[in-house]
RNA sequence: UGGGGCGUCGUCAAGCGGUAAGACACAGGAUUUUGGUUCCUGCAUUCGGAGGUUCGAAUCCUCCCGCCCCAGCCA
């Protein structure tokens, strides 16, 4: 089932909406922005971000726009904006016409401060940053007037005139607000507002050599765009007062409210952008699209679909409380997607060559085989059986446990869509022991139904024709981490899972899979869902990656006895 | 330490003075040609703690405890 672009649960952000509406705020509009600085890939956390804020405008049929938060040329590219502009597409939702760039709005933003500088909020102040730093004092002692703090107003505009005219070396002058030293909040030690940067910036080039600060450009963007809600995460509440302040006294009318949210924080993962920009250049991982990755790409080229993704974010829920969410939630998701939707197919990972002496030399049966064993309009697909077959190597055991149910001496399973088997012998390497070959009988009533004396076979093993299947790399992909929040540990390289990725090269799929089209995804059947790489599957060879292993049961047991 | 925020099941999260939703996880069982799916069943006498108000408190009050954020010319 498609999962809806947005939640109808409701939290507290929906229940503020709904006041403001019943308070006749705003002429009833509701409008929201999605704001990230192009210097990273987006991930997982932003993807809840993605889905409140577009889901809000999907839900109160108002408007939700895409604003590149680029204020600070550090950092920032073209690469970026284009990675955030295909992955929230490929989360299924729409800005229109509304994408924006705050980088847009300098020449505005720059008169909006001429305008706080001529009513005497604002000021130059020449302090090195060093200074700025004693001065502004600490959390039990107040800090200090900026001995600038009182130049005259014609004096600040001519600076800052010459600060934006590039006069000034970087760092020699700040524009800051003219607020308190003394509050207890230290955001509103007087906040700088534009610093001198000469930098390059992605979009406007060397127009400017001065930038604005994110306090100031984000609550004027937001009243630029008439947003109404402006939702950000948590660690911005301390910012809630300085927006308010600027908002106040640059904006008359329909003035933008920030509400702030618990970020998302993920098991098993890292979703610090430092963090992951680390895992990225010390090449830890293949790139931000890596399939172990949180990110958004990382998650769809690992064959993670967008509504498992959507239906995630809704089944978290929007609230304040620090969190960390199981993995295991998204797991759910995306199983609970690919087992409605994805069509079954069978693949052996690690081969175990099969003959069935009394099934005739030569002889090539097409079986027909369900595409979902649930829904039938799925279709059907011919697969080729004969006399010699590949199993799972695990799917056999010379000397099984209790309760083992699969191929053993003196057992017999049934095959997959086919016939019940029966173990003959094997054949070891001599030298190293290792069973290189089954011999097994075959029971021919068996295709459509249980052995003619009736008697119960309790297990049911995949295969594929030795003679028709294909060879296929498959990457079995784990956790990137061992420990559930490496998040919180200073050292979280340490902590590295070295068996996140295993490669194996000698896979045997069944030749329907031979011409798998870039990330499509298939159930193997009994192991799990698989994608084709986005990048490394090519006509005819196929490169599976492992989204998620099935529920597995069995290995819970194993793991006791 | 000053300021801001948050504490409800292992993990999320409803609850807004009327007697603890739901999801994931976990544990049983049924069905099954995927040890999958599906289906049943169980899983907080209790809401960080202690007092108080009330016929009645997770919800109101008081005090205490714990965790997170802020001292970038990052966002």
């Amino acid at each position: 089932m498609a999962q809806p672009l947005s939640s109808t649960s409701s939290d507290f952000i929906r229940d503020i909406i709904d006041e403001d509406l019943r308070a006749g705020k705003n002429d009833g509009r509701v409008a929201t922005r999605f704001p990230p600085e192009p210097n990273g890939y987006i991930h997982i956390g932003h993807a809840k971000s993605v889905c409140l804020n577009f889901g809000l405008a999907l839900q109160y049929q108002g408007t939700c726009n895409l604003r590149m938060d680029d204020t600070d040329p550090v950092g920032e590219s073209m690469e970026y904006v284009e990675s955030i502009i295909r992955d929230i597409r490929w989360l299924g939702f729409d800005w229109q016409d509304r994408l924006f760039y705050a980088s847009d709005y300098f020449e505005k933003l720059y008169q909006f401060a001429v305008l706080l500088i001529k009513r005497g909020d604002a000021y130059v102040c020449s302090l090195n940053a060093d200074e700025i730093r004693e001065y502004r004092g600490t959390f039990t002692q107040p800090g200090k007037n900026s001995p600038y703090r009182n130049r005259s107003v014609q004096d600040n505009l001519d600076l800052f005139a010459r600060m934006r005219a590039g006069e000034f070396p970087d760092g020699a002058h700040t524009l800051r607000a003219k607020i308190d030293m003394a509050a207890p909040n230290i955001v509103m030690r007087d906040p700088i507002l534009y610093r001198i940067k000469r930098e390059p910036h992605y979009r406007t080039g060397n127009k400017w050599v001065i930038y604005p600060m994110y306090d100031f450009a984000h609550c004027l963007s937001d009243a630029l765009e008439n947003i109404t809600h402006s939702i950000c995460t948590l660690e911005f509440e301390n910012n809630r007062p300085l927006y308010d302040w600027i908002v106040e006294r640059l904006i008359e009318k329909n003035r933008p409210r920030q509400i702030e949210f618990a970020r998302l924080n993920l098991s098993y993962t890292v979703l610090s952008k430092r963090r992951l920009i680390e895992l990225v250049e010390k090449k830890y991982v293949a790139g931000w699209d890596d399939p172990r990755m949180p990110t958004v790409s990382g998650l769809r080229r690992r064959g993670y679909t967008p509504e498992s993704i959507r239906q995630f974010c809704a089944a978290i829920g929007v609230a304040k409380n620090d969190n960390l969410i199981d993995v295991a939630l998204l797991e759910h998701c995306v199983r609970e997607d690919l087992n409605e939707n994805a069509p079954r197919a069978m693949c052996v990972l690690r081969p175990l060559k099969v003959i069935i002496d009394n099934y005739p030399e030569g002889k090539v049966q097409q079986l027909t085989c369900a595409n979902h064993p649930q829904r039938p309009e799925m279709g059907t697909r011919q697969v080729p059986f004969c006399r010699e077959i590949y199993i799972e190597r695990e799917d056999f055991m010379e000397d099984p446990p209790k309760k083992y149910n699969r191929l053993a001496p003196g057992r017999e399973v049934r095959l997959r869509n086919a016939y019940v088997i029966k173990f003959e012998s094997m054949v070891k390497d001599e030298k190293s022991g290792e069973i290189t070959e089954l011999h097994c009988t075959y029971a021919p009533e068996t295709l459509d139904g249980p052995p003619a004396d009736g008697r119960k076979v309790q297990g049911v093993i995949h295969w594929v024709s030795a003679e028709h299947s294909v060879p296929v790399e498959v990457r079995l992909y784990d956790r990137l981490f061992t420990i559930s929040d490496p998040g919180a540990e200073e050292d979280f390289l340490k902590f590295l899972n070295p068996a996140s990725l295993e490669i194996l090269q000698n896979c045997r799929a069944e030749k329907n899979l031979a011409d798998a089209r870039p990330l499509t995804r298939y159930q193997f059947e009994r192991q799990g869902y698989f994608c084709a790489d986005e990048k490394d599957t090519k006509p005819g060879k196929p490169v599976f990656n492992r989204v998620v292993p099935l529920r597995d049961s069995w290995a819970k047991i194993a793991a006791v006895s």
